[in-house]
DNA sequence: TTTTTTCTTGACTTTTTGGTCACAATTGAC
DNA sequence: GTCAATTGTGACCAAAAAGTCAAGAAAAAA
């Protein structure tokens, strides 16, 4: 049993059928973030991604899977980005400061992530009769951050407490960027990051230690 | 020229013409933030409003410009609630702690043109090749905070900072309600409001005084 | 090579939806 | 009351989109 031989379990066809996946998630992630998830089209999806309009339905239901997939995944990297540090934050502070970062460097290397999961977020919220399914993955994320900061606190800690910092940090970091995108230009973003976290960063501290 | 003769300008035709608009506009209101903009269909908008579908045609262009039209209105309300203090604040902070509270009773009253502001705010950044009409209210939503805080501010103060300001204030609210409501109950969000806003006023102050 | 299985395709059908229009109902003028 | 003007209607049309499927291409097995 080498490598070699494990590496033949997945055959030729196999792999050709996971790139041609790779590819529709790739084309439908650019559609949702350049149009929107509602407005964007299985045709314009299969056109981008160069594959015949059938081949969707091979890999996925329908528009709807496609979408909860992709959500799905776009908070498994942000959770990744949030896990991530270059050297482990040793008081409270600096591990607000990272969860700023980290979304901040998120918005930057994934974009239409970021989009995508804004418009998901709010997918969720409406249209919630059949797609808790969609509300599943944020509320993953939002318990992330807060067991992030969990083990910077005394574990007495009311637990609301705790689910109002995640809501505020998730809240302010994408609301932020959703004006901001309207409002100002790139480099103006940029500027803005470093002064903002700072004192946002400061206020949740004093926050948690009342 | 008495006030009944002055009445008379508007003529019976008229008023049902009005009352027939704002039904429609009503209707569209409570389908978008039940469903979403584009999920919406002509025809759930006017079986809500109870006439018939032509109707919808004689009063708006087409599906966009009823969305423009409330999207409109929409931010005019909120800058209604943004200008009217119970007493006029008189430093910085009061006047931070009111525009988050103006947000805040925003959202209990009308909900519905909260996540349509929302929802709008999205399709303004993607899809804009024709729609900067969406755009604009929401400039002009961000030039009132703008405006609002100026008055308790330096004039010499670097406008970039002031813009800063307003994305953080609308990002925050907007972001933590959208996160909110996936994560919190209502009573929830309510005891939340205080003690977040409290902290995020001082950060706030902290951040425009330096 | 031949056969069988797996994956892909795009023309086709069906459904949905935005938008139109000739007609009906209501209202205002006379 | 009659007639004209304004407002409302929903069957109808055309465009667009979702979703299907028999047939084709590629790969694996025999």
């Amino acid at each position: 049993m080498s490598g070699k031989l494990a590496k033949n379990t997945e055959t030729r066809s196999q792999l050709r059928a996971k790139r041609t996946r790779r590819r529709l998630k790739k084309a439908a992630l650019d559609v949702f973030s350049e149009k929107s998830i509602d407005a964007a089209t299985v045709e314009e999806i299969t056109e981008k991604a160069d594959v015949g309009k059938g081949t969707l339905y091979q890999h996925f239901e329908d528009k709807e899977e496609i979408v909860i997939t992709l959500v799905e995944e776009a908070v498994d990297h942000l959770i990744e980005h949030v896990r991530s540090y270059e050297s482990l934050p040793e008081t409270l502070e600096e591990m607000l400061e990272h969860l700023l970062n980290s979304h901040y460097r998120f918005y930057l290397d994934s974009e239409e992530e970021f989009l995508l999961l804004f418009q998901g977020k709010l997918l969720a919220k409406l249209q919630s009769e059949t797609l808790d399914e969609l509300e599943e993955p944020y509320l993953r994320y939002l318990g992330e951050i807060e067991s992030q900061v969990s083990s910077y606190l005394s574990p007495r800690i009311n637990s609301l407490k705790i689910r109002r910092l995640a809501c505020a940090v998730a809240g302010f970091v994408f609301g932020f960027f959703s004006f901001a995108m309207i409002g100002m230009t790139e480099g103006e973003i940029e500027a803005s990051i470093k002064p903002l976290r700072q004192v946002f960063v400061r206020s949740l501290c004093t926050f948690l230690e009342r």
